[in-house]
DNA sequence: CTGAAAGCGCTAACAA
DNA sequence: TTGTTAGCGCTTTCAG
């Protein structure tokens, strides 16, 4: 039945030009609203819809966004995708994801996709980038968002995490709590925001009058291996610590993991904080208490900077900057330094792991 | 300096015709060797790659497939996803994801942007789809690969997953540990593939001449919450089972948590079983033992099934049946049942939950 | 306010 | 083997 349905169908069945068809698809207001409703009809009848590639040939905007993580099998970025899915959608584009896991290799055949695909910005959400790569999409004139970091520039927005509004929060829970004596293990040290978070720990500690003990800050690589292998050089140490940040929440798991393989209880023998607040951070056992950044935050902002390099106008004003905040969020993974309480008879895991411990609100 | 890159900028440098670009470009054999090297030279130093809208709208071939999956934040669908688009991207294709949390007004404008995009194929990785909306897809002809279930068809694949295989496993397992009270999670009631799982479920029960018991068949919805509701439930029966398999791995780790807080011991008090074996599974506490169903597997075959239907003539023989083995992997989350054994003392989770238990591979 | 016509950058006949 | 040319389906001047 359906021989080909372009907008030329469309206009011979309405009576109208194919001009008239486009205009009124795309809304021009001198439309007469006599033609536009049989347009429409006609339209909904056939159940037509205009060819996007063909569109975008002529208008020369594909509106399509791109989308780069870092890794999609941690549970953070699914999460940020779906946001950004959303927001994208709502706004009439489509997105492009690509996984990069860290590989160069990997980040550069896909910004060349993006870059064929004639993606119309990109949202650079991996926390670490190639120069060289993303010289071609600005030598292109491709609207970008950085997480964290990233050079500034025309046409390039950043998105700045508070790490140390979230972080500080962290460690002074941490030390109201008692503890004296707190590692670190951070993402991996060529990552931007893996350092800032570091940064932000170490400030944060020295603002509570506690000197940062090196031994104390392991290098992990924001993966659950990283953090066991990370869990494990610490309970090397001769003098061990009794509360651990971890740079993500990934890393607490591990963590989490590697204690409890060692018969090591948490929050009784070490406090754990991780960082995201992903879904499963709430079933962890115990429930991680953790510092929050909104998946939803970022996206929308992301989506926003690049709307707004590539709708307003270039005079216009733009943001350019974006704030994202970090919160903690307290559950059950921290309590007294060990040794500080009679601690009730018994394990504490089994019975709920809600004995002996202190739930103290920062500020 | 970039005026404007097309293929004629090339074809002018080259000292050639648009043609002759082109030709070189998708490498027609007929090209002679000097030309094509000069070509490419010229190109190389552009750094010119060929517009991907013009290309398809005069080809009629897009190379977009479309991925549809049913809940972006369930870690299962992210590995799949990963797999999916390495594959893909090996091949030529550009993929879509689009994740429907199970919605269907959301299916329905995802499907509508993906034909608007003029995408050649579909995986429909939902587990359960709507009628009406595949039927958009098929009126146009538009190649389609379902997981387990999906209407036959010219076009259509069909990806079938061998869950009584991997469910056998897992009930033969339970069963030789001395289980006779095994209850099952379901997923959501709707969904092809849950019923699958349950229905494997049940006929295994009764090879290994168990009958089932239909207060133990509860169920969920494939979600942690699901699983905590689910087992709440099955924690206030008379006569409680001392097994439980879920329908994911999802809902297992919502059972754990629940019986993390009702203060009981996995597997001492409950051996659980999940399905899926999603990578966190393995750092559970304590680690699953679930039933593996290989992302990679599936992914491979949704892209061949697609290929085939695409790139094959249309006379040409197509396998349109893909199969996917499930294997149970054996961790911790399973052991004899509560009263069985005389129990060590102490807290087996803090010990690293290996006493009392006994590891039997199944086949 | 509407229609005719000129492309957008490329591929695929068809000619040479 | 190479070049010329006619579109792919749409938007957007420019006349009317």
């Amino acid at each position: 039945m359906s021989e080909r349905m372009d907008i030329r169908t469309i206009a011979r069945a309405a009576n109208v030009s194919i001009a008239t068809v486009s205009r009124t698809m795309n809304r021009v207001a001198t439309v007469n609203p006599r033609m536009a409703k049989r347009v429409w009809q006609v339209i909904d009848e056939f159940g037509y819809f205009p060819n996007t590639q063909a569109r975008s040939l002529v208008s020369g905007r594909s509106r399509i966004f791109g989308l780069i993580v870092s890794e999609i099998t941690n549970p953070f970025f699914p999460e940020l995708i779906q946001g950004f899915e959303d927001i994208a959608v709502e706004h009439g584009y489509e997105i492009l994801v690509s996984s990069t896991n860290y590989d160069p290799k990997r980040m550069s055949h896909c910004i060349r996709r993006m870059l064929e695909r004639k993606v119309e910005g990109v949202a650079v959400m991996t926390f670490g980038v190639g120069e060289p790569l993303l010289n071609q999409m600005a030598k292109r004139k491709v609207p970008l968002v950085f997480i964290d970091v990233g050079p500034k520039g025309p046409g390039i927005s950043l998105l700045k995490v508070d790490y140390h509004h979230g972080i500080r929060q962290g460690v002074q829970h941490l030390a109201v709590l008692g503890h004296r004596n707190i590692a670190f293990i951070s993402g991996p040290a060529r990552l931007h925001s893996a350092q800032s978070r570091q940064v932000a720990f170490s400030a944060s500690l020295k603002e509570c009058g506690i000197t940062p003990n090196p031994k104390w800050i392991v290098e992990g690589d924001h993966t659950m291996e990283g953090g066991m292998t990370a869990m494990k050089r610490l309970l090397s140490t001769k003098k061990m610590p009794t509360a651990i940040m971890c740079s993500n929440d990934m890393t607490a798991i591990g963590v989490l993991h590697k204690l409890y393989r060692a018969g090591l209880r948490v929050p009784d023998d070490f406090s754990i904080i991780g960082f995201d607040n992903i879904h499963i951070a709430e079933v962890t056992i115990p429930p991680l208490t953790t510092v929050e950044m909104s998946r939803l935050d970022l996206a929308r902002a992301a989506v926003t900077a690049l709307r707004e390099q590539v709708e307003l106008m270039d005079d216009s004003p733009k943001k350019g900057e974006f704030s994202i905040r970090a919160n903690l969020v307290v559950r059950e993974s921290t309590g007294f330094p060990r040794g500080t309480m009679t601690r009730l008879e018994g394990n504490s895991l089994a019975k709920g792991g809600n004995t002996g411990r202190g739930h103290v609100q920062p500020e």
